[in-house]
DNA sequence: CCCGTTCTGTGCGTCAGCCCACATAGGACC
DNA sequence: GGTCCTATGTGGGCTGACGCACAGAACGGG
């Protein structure tokens, strides 16, 4: 079930795929991969990391933990996108906890040759900073889906959310894990899964969603997924990666 | 009671403040101060902006407006940062609105002034990066408040954000735009306000607010004002703004 | 000084989501 | 094939926040 034995480039990461030639070969000596098993916490609050990540098969989870414990999660990544934002940010560490939602591998890039990259001022860093704001609407549109919208739609939300990050429509995780991710009741999760199978647009048992009907999801859904999700296409659609400058569409 | 006709110096907004004198020079002949009226829209959702605004005596909300019309404040801006994150990190617009929170002034940039200025990569570059990443932990915070937080909490926090960004003590604003504000109904802030006042925390009529005893006020909220305050002190405590790179500390 | 407008207070009924307690059921491991 | 463990299902009582409807209360302009 675990591919974290399987090799992947790490082309297949979209932010190094989109890096221009020699900005990518210059970094490729530095690039190691990593597996990424379920659970592995990537990054503790306010800990020091010594690299960035970026996932090709996994999913890692940004998300907060309370002092009660109850915990709230902030943001998804995937091959997408990269974990570690902050290194060249300039903060070196945030408040949040990285954890593998769903294993897989990545590569990583130790801070110093990532700091060093950017510096340049080249693609990597109109990358990283185009990835980054995407990463901010997400963080801002979770915020709004918090306030206003039902464990249901949330859910939609977050399905749809990690399903982009997939390569298929089947998932490894329970209800309690997925409660812990939304901030919910592990109940609550229960009873809007109990909602989606019914009507036959996924299949669960004991850990293992599929999602069956993905556009009657889609229809469920709060606006949030579609406000991140065009954000996402908009900041990181790439045009041919060996342009010096990307350049805005829309 | 608007201080749009005090004059103030560009170097009021700490960002400004912290840069090296040739930086600040630099930028000075391209600085415009700009009056900064109540519930003036500084940017709308999907605009172009023309500028990034350094807030002085005002401050900003970016705030988020659903389909349905209801809204959700995202993050606070005030002398602290700079409202117009977009145009250096690359995307030029955003799904959020920046909306006068509390009437005052600020300076504004030209666009490409500050691209220029961003991308030599000198201390300005450090500097909006940083304060991004605080603006992200806030807004990260922003969610996690949504979701597990009381009204009543969530009314201290906003205050205790809104009086770190004012010199006095003091907040023109009803108790409807507060609710607007938190995303919540305005009887649910009458109510709130009502046990802060019955407790003598402050006090307030017909759209002024004054507070009267923070300590208590801090002792009532919940810790995600203290992560987001302490994470703000800790990106931007800027040491003698002429040294070429800030250090981290802690 | 009066009248309209804006802001604030209050009292319902309703409901989603919480907490708690337990019941079932599918796998895994002997 | 039995036993344990983990995952999921279900019910009941409670509470915070919502929606609606309206009452007072401060201000502001004619």
């Amino acid at each position: 079930m675990s591919s974290s034995s399987v090799l992947v480039s790490p082309k297949q990461n979209h932010l190094l795929a989109a890096l221009p030639a020699d900005d990518y070969a210059r970094l490729l000596p530095a690039l190691e991969p990593v597996a990424m098993p379920l659970g592995w916490v990537v990054y503790e609050s306010g800990g020091r990391m010594g690299h960035v990540y970026f996932p090709t098969t996994s999913i890692i989870s940004l998300l907060y933990v309370m002092e009660s414990g109850a915990s709230a999660e902030i943001a998804i990544v995937g091959d997408e996108g990269l974990v570690g934002i902050s290194l060249f940010m300039g903060g070196e560490t945030t408040p949040s906890r990285a954890v593998v939602q769903s294993a897989g591998v990545g590569y990583r890039l130790n801070a110093a040759a990532l700091k060093r990259e950017f510096a340049m001022g080249g693609e990597m860093q109109h990358l990283a900073l185009r990835y980054t704001q995407a990463l901010i609407t997400q963080m801002a549109q979770t915020a709004v889906c918090n306030r206003h919208h039902s464990v249901d739609q949330q859910l939609c939300r977050w399905l749809l959310l990690s399903m982009d990050r997939l390569p298929d429509n089947q998932l490894s995780m329970t209800q309690e894990l997925i409660a812990n991710m939304l901030g919910v009741r592990r109940e609550g999760v229960t009873e809007a899964a109990g909602h989606l199978q019914a009507a036959g647009i996924i299949h669960y048992s004991r850990g293992h969603i599929t999602v069956l009907d993905r556009t009657r999801l889609e229809q469920r859904v709060c606006e949030c997924y579609g406000v991140v999700k065009s954000e996402y296409d908009r900041l990181l659609s790439y045009r041919v990666a060996d342009t010096a400058s990307a350049i805005v569409r829309r």
